[in-house]
DNA sequence: CTGAGCACCTGAGGGC
DNA sequence: TGCCCTCAGGTGCTCA
């Protein structure tokens, strides 16, 4: 999936679609995701607004008290279409507007999920009610995050991508943003001065707006809800790049699996 | 609390 | 050309 960046491109481009139009049909192909998809019935007739991003689920609200709750997974994405297009494999929902534009969610790997529950327990839901501050938000600070990594003997790798403790840091921008700050992935998360914190929550911040600003990245599954593919993965310094030289001081790129996640660093940059 | 392992599922890419 | 193997952006569970 998708990451925060992805995600939000993602909704920036189905809103405009969604937003205040009802839902003349909706097909069900595939409910079997990461969590049983609802009924397609259960979606017609609805109008959806209050399109918005917390953490990597996109959110929506709509009538009966219902609001919609959708993420990714690995693989998923939407797609921007009509009825008189081919349905393409691993395409699991479509939802059809009164305007005949067709929105479709595409997920080969099946680790997404769309769901419909009661607005008013959807910031109580068990996806929604742990989850930290929006990294992109003041909540998300130099005291916040320094508080927050007193006691953890982790990784700060591992630490920044739990979503417990801030919002939608996935591995790409993990690693991005680390080297970013010149700190090495493996320093244990209480070992983090104030001085790191307001460094990381800058560059964390820097590294999601480059890449919204930038459409996204794209990897193998990823493309615009258009259809068009982003290009921030051009602009990564460490990932995916072992033994390719540091686009700062040309030492190669170093790389280990970290909480079971394959992690990159400049060995020379990034102090531990 | 922590880390390791596994699970969900399919497709892409490399090696031979 | 094709088979076999490994790996992948995310989460969430169990177990020691």
């Amino acid at each position: 999936m998708p990451e925060l960046p992805e995600v939000e491109t993602t909704l920036h481009g189905v809103q405009p679609v969604l937003e205040g139009q009802r839902i003349a049909h909706a097909e069900v192909r595939v409910p079997t995701l990461r969590l049983p998809t609802p009924q397609a019935s259960e979606f017609e007739g609805r109008t959806f607004h209050n399109f918005r991003r917390r953490n990597k689920y996109i959110l929506a609200e709509s009538d009966t008290n219902t609001s919609l709750i959708l993420h990714l997974g690995m693989s998923g994405r939407l797609t921007l279409t009509t009825s008189a297009s081919p349905v393409l494999k691993h395409d699991h929902i479509l939802l059809t507007t009164t305007q005949g534009q067709q929105v479709r969610f595409h997920d080969p790997r099946r680790f997404g999920l769309v769901l419909l529950v009661p607005t008013p327990e959807l910031t109580h839901h068990p996806l929604l009610r742990d989850i930290g501050p929006e990294p992109l938000t003041d909540a998300f600070n130099t005291t916040y995050l320094h508080n927050a990594l007193q006691g953890k003997t982790i990784p700060i790798k591992t630490a920044i991508m739990d979503g417990k403790l801030v919002a939608g840091v996935g591995n790409i921008y993990a690693s991005e943003s680390l080297f970013r700050a010149k700190i090495h992935p493996l320093k244990p998360a209480n070992t983090l001065t104030k001085k790191h914190c307001t460094t990381l929550v800058g560059c964390i911040q820097e590294t999601l707006h480059d890449a919204i600003a930038a459409g996204g990245s794209s990897l193998r599954d990823f493309s615009h809800s258009e259809g068009q593919l982003g290009y921030f993965q051009h602009s990564f310094a460490v990932y995916g790049r072992k033994g390719q030289p540091c686009p700062v001081c040309a030492t190669p790129i170093a790389a280990q699996v970290v909480n079971q996640r394959n992690t990159f660093w400049c060995p020379s940059c990034q102090k531990a």
